[in-house]
Parts: C-alpha cells; structure tokens; sequence
RNA sequence: CGGGGCGUAGCUCAGCCUGGUAGAGCACUGGUUUUGGGAGCCAGUUGUCGUAGGUUCAAAUCCUAUCGCCCCGACCA
C-alpha cells in the first residue's frame, strides 16, 4: 500500500501544473470509490429556493441531493440516492434478520383486484388510475394488501407454510390532496411494506413483536430517535397498531404524551382526562339571555364575560351523512372529527355551512347552542356534569348563562370527541400530565386481521384439514420519508449532520490548497488509505477558496472531514473534524488513519442497536 | 376541493400601484491579485417577464382566461 500511495503521488506531481491544476482518473487509485468533487454532481445552493419551508427540504435542495420535477416528484441527485440506498439497506439487513422475505410485487395493479376488497371505493381518490390499450383499468398501488394477499391465496395452502412475512421495498404512487415539505409528503415515495400471515392470534401477537423490534433498531441504525405511539387504524381497518413518530415541529401529526409513564398516543386517538372545574358560579339559577354583540368567537366570549374558554360549551353544526347534528365539547378543547366520526358511526363528516347554521339554530354563525334545539345533540363526555356554563343563545349577539347542561338541553348521545389537551391527566397511570408534541410518522404496524385473506382467499388447511382463514398483519416504512427526517433532526445553522451510518460518504478529505504539492501528495495519500479500509471517502478536488469548500462541508454534513493543509503540514499534521460535534483533532500523518478509525468507531457507537 | 399568496436570469429578489420597451446581489466564463471559513479588481454571458388572448401608439406593468408553484385545512408512509 504505501508503495502504491508513494507512486500515486509522484504521478501526481509530475503532471502537476501550478495554474489550471487538474487530477485525471489515472492518480487515483485503479476500481478505487473515491469521488472527487469535481467529478461528481454536487450542485449545491448557497441559498435555500423559496419553494421549501422546512429545514429538511431547504437543505436537501442546498445540499444537492434532491432536485424537484413537479409538485410532490423529486430526483435523486448522487448524494441523494448514496443515502436513500444506505437507509435502504438498513432496512432490508433488519427485515431479513426478523425473518421476512423479501419480494417485489408489481406497482401497476388491475382495478378489479382492488374491487374484490371493497378499496377501490374508499381510496378511488388517492389512487392514480390508468388504462391500458385495452382499454383495461389499471391503477398505480398505494399499497399492496390486495397484491400480496391475492399471491398468498394463490401460493399458500397449508398450515406448514404458515407463519409466513413478505415484504418489498417498493415506489408507492398516492394522488396527494396537497404535496409538501419535499419528500414528506410526495405523489411517488419508496415505501417498504411487509405483511404477515399468521394462524392465530398468538402468531399475530409474534409476528407484530418481531416488527415492532425490527423497526426500533432500524431507526436507531439510521441515526433517528424515535417514539411509538398508540395510532388510530384508519382506512387500514384492523385491530391493533402503533406508529413511530420523530418529534420535531414540522410533523404533521400531534403526539400526546405522558410526562410520569409510557403513554403516548397520535392526537388522533390520545385520550386525556378533563381536570377543570365543570360546576361555575351560579349554577343553580336559571338561564338568561345576555346581549352579546359581535361577540362570535370562544375568546371574544370569554373576554366578554371576564371568565375562562372552559366554562363555555362550544357547539358545532356538523353534517354526519348529509344529516345536521349539533356538537358539543368545552370551549378550550378542539373536536376531533377522527372520534366523531367513530361516535356518529357516520361515513361522510363536514361542518355545516352557513346556511345551514343559520336553518338549525335560527342564528348567524358563532351564537350556537344546544338549549332548545331540534336536531340531535352529541356532547363531548368531558362535559358531563357542567353547570353555570355559557353558550350560544341561538339567536343573534345573545349568549345563554347559567346553563346546566343536564337540566337544560337535550343530550342525545355522550362520547369522547375531543382533542386531549396538554395538561391533561394521563388515561393510564393517573399520575402524569400530558405533553403536546410534533411528530413525523416514518412508521406504522398494525395488526390487521382477516379484512383482506377472507375477501380473497387467503386460507390454508389446519392439522385436522379444516379450511382456516389467514390473520394478517401489515407494516410499512416511508423509506424517503425517513431519509428526510434524519435531516430534520440532525442539523444546524450550518448543514446537515448526518448518522455516520447513511451518510452519503463517511469522510471528506479537504485539501486546502489543491495548488501545492505536498497537501495534495498528504491528502491522496490518507484517501487511499482510508479507500482501501474499506470507507466511503468524498475526495474534494476543487480548486476554490478554502471558506468556499468548508463551507460546503458543513452544508454537505459529512461525519467525518480530514483537513490537510499548509499550516497543518508545517507543524507535521493533519486535521480531523467531526461534524456533529465541530471537534478538531489533530495527527500526525502516519496516525491520521488510526485518528479516522477511531472517531468512525465513536460515531457508530451511536447508531449501534443495544 | 375551500381559503390565502406567488410566477421577472441558474438561485434570492426589485421593477407592477402611477404603462414608455428589463435590473441588483449571488452564480457562471475569461483575465488578474489573493489563498485556513462563502475574497478584491477588470471584462463578459445569461431573460419566450409562466402561457394565451384582450385594451393601448406603446404592456413585466391594466383586463380576461389558463397553467404551474407555495402556505393553511380534510388524507397518509
């Protein structure tokens, strides 16, 4: 080795020209993965386009690892693609390693298929639907239930087959309502999806536990902290399921969690226990009408009255299937359409516009309440026992005070239809309170059950020859939503910081003066070294200023920089910068590659499953 | 789909209100000085002003339509 490095760099001096200085492929060394710079694309942007909002998206726009085609559909640039390939395979060692097999199923399906299920109907909206010359329906998967559990029914038939998980990593096409935040939410994203099939709960029960431990060590792999969270099921169906959330501002999802236990819950389906005063003053008087001009909104009210949101009952005008019902939860609470809906047992929710408003209660909008009126009223079970409360009087610029719920209104059904609220006490251990937080979902299992082996087919025969249905469950990863997280979580005021474990190079080396003999000659020199280790080593060749290429260090956020330069090599050293930490070592040249070993050591510490 | 905003150079944006024939910074090319945290000077390149139509002697600017993008809501990995 040495030997080699040692005519590496006098080929490279003697071709070495003090002006228009360049490096061809023959002073690297033969089949070597060290990328210059100059070679490679790495457009990156001194300024983030208007187009991104978020950290995330800014600096993988900047950083040059994505570029954008049209909302929602994005290329992957070569540093991209380095680090979607890395997460990737993380993936795929983790699957493997819990026991599932990996397959690759079409993303162009028959409509029909998605028909036997009942699916076409719910998710006709989201999906991309094409036609062949035939004329025949296709659509582009969303998701491969229906794919992967038509091959089960074909290919399975006998209990020794079973438990079996197949998984894919795959483009998922979903005809978003609204693209953002670059590949958090985009109309093409990689996607792995793994299903299981089980024969009985316990095996349903084994199969979640394998993926719910697959996925905590993915995600640590990957360098991402993330927190489990109780979801609801949505358009899934199924029993059970948990999503793995990484707390950060931009999420699109709230989490509730507890700040004494483990609870922690999507916003969704987070219960939180009421601990406000429900019993006000002059509760047992009777209800009077006060003139409240103008006053349309929980705060306006409040401020009006000298008195908290929570002692007024916000009533809402929903529309459950077409049909007006009247809504009610306290005034500091927000209702939850995902639980209301539940409680209506309801296909299709909307709030009810003006006019309606102004038929069902008799008043503009803002003075509803539910003392006298027609239509059926469902309260939020958080206002159970709420006495000298205020609220709309059905009539214009008049509120109604004193009023007791019970006594006073009709109350057709109770329910849990509120958002929980930070500061709430916790559901589970009564102790906590609970905290309100962001999160981006970058996983989620669940546990499905026969929706979809029973609609195709999916059986197989027991000991005893008796025909049984499978019990399914489902698990999926945003592969690019999670490489986009990492960003989000791992960056400051200068780039990205990425897990030594994704980044798209683990080391830079960092000539400062590609002009001068001796720092290239140093530079080459630990480079192949560090090549022939076996690391991933981004070579930057280029013949800029010094500021100009740490500067796009830093932005790039590769985990490990090597300076070599003319101060440095004057007092016999080269430089070793850690970027997540912005630590300098300093070695010798001979030491310089023990001196990388050990910080790649450090780092992968830290992306190490216990 | 509802609400809000924006389309002018590769990027960030000014010009539009009050019409007169397109600008700045950065980037890019060449030269030169410089060389340890986005350099200085000199010279230069870059535009269907999103698209189509209309008003006008004259449209980036006013009007209409249309396309695209971003933000807020319902959907989800």
């Amino acid at each position: 080795m040495p030997n080699r490095v040692f005519i590496i760099g006098s080929v490279f001096l003697l071709v070495w020209r003090r002006r228009g200085a360049y490096l061809t492929a023959r002073h690297f060394p033969r089949g070597a993965l060290m990328i210059r710079w100059s070679q490679q694309l790495i457009p990156t942007l001194r300024e983030a386009p208007a187009e991104a909002e978020i950290p995330s998206h800014q600096l993988m726009l900047r950083a040059g690892l994505i570029r954008k085609l049209a909302g929602g559909l994005y290329t992957f640039l070569p540093l991209g693609h380095r680090a979607l390939r890395k997460v990737e395979q993380i993936v795929r060692e983790e699957m493997d390693r819990a026991g599932a097999l990996e397959v690759l199923m079409p993303a162009m399906h028959p409509q029909e298929l998605w028909e036997q299920t009942g699916r076409f109907g719910v998710l006709k909206e989201v999906m991309f639907k094409i036609k062949d010359r035939q004329e025949r329906n296709l659509v582009l998967g969303p998701t491969h239930e229906e794919v992967v559990t038509d091959l089960v029914a074909h290919e399975v038939q006998s209990y020794r087959q079973l438990p079996i998980n197949l998984y894919q990593i795959q483009t998922k096409f979903r005809d978003e309502i609204r693209p953002r935040f670059g590949l958090m939410r985009a109309k093409e994203f990689i996607m792995k999806d793994a299903y299981s099939f089980d024969m009985n709960l316990e095996g349903v029960e084994r199969s979640y536990r394998a993926m719910y431990t697959a996925y905590e060590r993915i995600f640590k792999r990957a360098g991402l902290r993330t927190k489990a969270v109780e979801a609801d099921t949505g358009a899934m169906g199924g029993s059970a399921s948990h999503e793995f959330m990484v707390l950060a501002d931009a999420g699109e999802d709230g989490v509730i969690e507890c700040d004494a236990c483990a609870y922690a819950a999507n916003l969704e389906r987070a219960e939180g226990v009421g601990r406000g005063e429900k019993v006000f003053a002059d509760a047992d008087k009777t209800p009077a009408v006060v003139a409240t001009p103008n006053r349309k909104t929980i705060t306006g009210v409040a401020t009006f009255f000298q008195t908290t949101p929570a002692r007024l009952i916000k009533t809402l005008i929903y529309l459950a299937d077409e049909k007006p019902v009247a809504v009610l939860v306290p005034g500091d609470r927000e209702v939850n359409e995902i639980k209301l809906k539940r409680a209506l047992k309801c296909a299709a929710l909307a709030l009810a516009d003006d006019v309606m408003i102004s038929k069902v209660t008799g008043a503009p909008v803002g003075f509803a309440g539910p003392v006298g009126l027609t239509i059926p009223v469902i309260a939020d079970e958080k206002l159970q026992g709420y006495r000298g409360a205020i609220t709309g009087a059905n009539q214009a610029d008049a509120h109604l005070v004193n009023v007791d719920l019970a006594r006073d209104a009709q109350v057709g059904t109770w329910g849990d239809l509120s958002n929980a609220n930070a500061g709430d006490g916790c559901p589970r251990c009564g102790q906590g309170q609970l905290v309100a937080k962001r999160g981006i979902e970058v996983g989620h299992v669940f546990k499905l059950g026969t929706k979809y082996s029973e609609a195709l087919g999916a059986g197989y025969l027991d000991p005893d020859g008796q025909r049984k249905i499978a019990i399914m469950g489902c698990y999926g990863i945003g592969v690019t939503r999670t490489l986009q997280s990492v960003i989000e979580q791992s960056h400051d005021a200068n780039g990205i910081v990425w897990p030594i474990s994704i980044a798209p190079y683990q080391v830079e080396v960092l000539p400062i003066n590609v002009a001068h003999g001796p720092t290239m000659e140093a530079a080459l020199k630990i480079a192949a070294e560090l090549e022939a280790a076996g690391f991933d080593v981004l070579f930057d060749d280029r013949d800029e200023r010094p500021g100009v290429k740490f500067k796009d260090a830093d932005l790039l956020g590769l985990p490990i920089r090597v300076n070599v330069g003319e101060k440095g090599l004057a007092k016999g050293v080269l430089e070793i910068k850690l970027r997540h930490t912005g630590e300098m070592r300093t070695a010798a040249p001979e030491q310089a590659f023990a001196a990388v070993q050990a910080a790649a050591a450090e780092l992968r510490q830290a992306v190490t499953p216990a």
